[in-house]
DNA sequence: GCGACAG
DNA sequence: ATCTTGTCGC
């Protein structure tokens, strides 16, 4: 079924209103909490994928028992996307599906582990933080690529990590999930340090190069959208 | 001005 | 993100 979501208050129609909802949103960012102890309660993958063609967003969100990494409760939500892909706007596209598919949780999520960055962002307020501000949460963000940052090689050992860099500034981790394999960008989204994300990502990754709540929302959501692709 | 640029 | 064949390896 596809929805219309509902827009979170003062949500912006240009980029940059969406730059200065940004840069108001990001003080409310808590840093320094510890967070939920890796491999304990619940970890919830969120991620969504997109029919330009037919203008569809199909989001998933997928709660993951954080020590057996079996799957507790699967959510999504198909609808229209409000907001062009903007580099560092990724958060406008899309949050509201994935606040949408988040509702249709009974369990807590604990732990959101977005797709895409969290402080390591242009304005140090990317999706993770986005997402946590809203919703309360404890986020972190896992990303595939550095975008503009910097960061030195870490070693081919699982597990090794390196600063992600923007200028002197730490902004997250380039973290090596599987030996030999290239690292994914680890960074605090909201509620939790750097070295808890990290922990709670080479938790999440026991055999594959991408957390398993990453893993599990996207074929989620992918799912999500054939189906209303299809009978759309 | 031009290129780069999470998903 | 998405478009796509074959291919190497566990």
């Amino acid at each position: 079924m596809i929805t219309s979501f509902p827009l979170p208050a003062g949500w912006p129609a240009t980029e940059a209103r969406a730059r200065a909802v940004q840069e108001e949103l990001r003080s409310r960012v808590v840093l320094g909490e510890q967070g939920p102890a890796p491999g304990t309660g619940t970890v919830t993958g969120v991620d969504v994928a997109y029919d330009d063609a037919r203008d569809l967003v199909a989001a998933a969100a997928v709660v993951l028992d954080a020590a057996s990494l079996e799957v507790r409760e699967e959510a999504t939500a198909v609808g229209r996307a409000g907001f062009p892909y903007v580099p560092g706007l990724l958060a406008f596209r899309e949050v509201p599906a994935v606040l949408a598919a988040l509702r249709g949780l009974a369990t807590d999520p604990g732990l959101l582990v977005c797709d895409g960055y969290g402080l390591a962002h242009p304005r140090r307020f990317g999706l993770a933080c986005h997402l946590g501000v809203l919703t309360g949460l404890p986020a972190i963000g896992v990303a595939k690529n550095p975008f503009t940052f910097t960061y030195p090689e870490p070693s081919g050992a699982r597990g090794s990590a390196a600063p992600l860099t923007d200028g002197a500034e730490e902004v997250g981790r380039a973290l090596r999930t599987r030996a030999g394999v290239k690292p994914v960008f680890v960074s605090v989204g909201h509620r939790t340090t750097l070295e808890s994300a990290c922990a709670h990502v080479l938790a999440l990754t026991p055999r594959y190069r991408l957390p398993e709540s990453t893993r599990r929302a996207d074929a989620l959501c992918r799912r999500a959208l054939e189906e209303a692709s299809g009978s759309a």
